[in-house]
DNA sequence: CGAATTCTTGGAATATTATCCCGCAATTTC
DNA sequence: GAAATTGCGGGATAATATTCCAAGAATTCG
């Protein structure tokens, strides 16, 4: 993959903390300051690393409730799932949307600021999505952990 | 909430690009270096913005495949929950875990090289799970898109 | 085995950026 | 209406990123 040992305690560094400055990340890794810097820029222009984003709190800006809703469409034409996820993608309440195996159907990953949030969401959105054939949601009670850092 | 619309822009933007210099940030929301800073370390102190991170490219970093599994306990008593949670959250290979309303359930986000890898998690770790009464995985064939970024 | 090439390093110089301090203006409070 | 509070912009300074260069290690090739 080209990636040795430092390479990944660089990014696994970046994933937890992607603020650090060079000098305490070059520090972490046993590298002088210019070395560090070179091995991100390398990492960043091999698309290795592909963004920095703040992450905000889910319940500080009021959505706290995450729900998984499963979708199955009518059918599988081309047509018919371009339509869909052209759609879907324009939800700003909707975080995620995966394509699932086996019968045709979607799962989306949805915030909210509550259940009645959730209610105009689904009817503002939801149910106008194009090909749905059925759709069901599952509330989520607690989100035990969430981490956006993949093992390095 | 105490978030004025320039707060938005500034959570906004840097949802987008976190590493974004004080000086772009302050010319996108219309305000000095200056007092875009204070706002910013505000926003921070006060637990909006909880962290910075870096993203990796899932694909790059031989990663591309999600699956979802949903995992029925055999009970809900509190210990239950605690060994199984406890347990769930040494798992490197899980990104996420929500507790789900319903029948005590949760559901695990999980990345794996391919259905192998995934062979060898199960094996390895998802099987080993404390109280686990039944468990379904749902492999998703592609992510549509994907955002760690809330509404704002 | 040795020379040449390539690759990566560390340190220093420079440019960029963050951070803090100050005085000012607007709004609120009493 | 005066005092206090709040938020602003500009400027000084400290921290940080970025680039350049020469030297050392690793690799290739004769």
């Amino acid at each position: 993959m080209g990636l040795d040992a430092t390479d990944r305690r660089i990014l696994a560094a970046l994933q937890k903390k992607g603020r650090m400055s060079n000098a305490e990340l070059s520090d972490q890794v046993n590298l002088s300051p210019s070395a560090c810097h070179r091995r991100v820029q390398r990492l960043e222009a091999d698309g290795y690393i592909r963004d920095y984003v703040a992450l905000l709190d889910a319940r500080k800006m009021g959505v706290p409730t995450t729900v998984f809703v499963e979708i199955t469409l009518q059918g599988q034409a081309e047509e018919v799932l371009d339509a869909f996820e052209k759609a879907v993608s324009r939800i700003p309440d909707v975080l995620e949307c995966h394509l699932m195996a086996g019968t045709a159907d979607y799962i989306l990953k949805v915030v909210a600021e509550n259940t009645e949030d959730f209610a105009r969401i689904h009817k503002q959105y939801l149910s106008r999505l194009p090909g749905v054939a059925q759709m069901q949601s599952s509330f989520a009670l607690r989100t035990v952990f969430k981490t956006t850092a993949l093992p390095v």
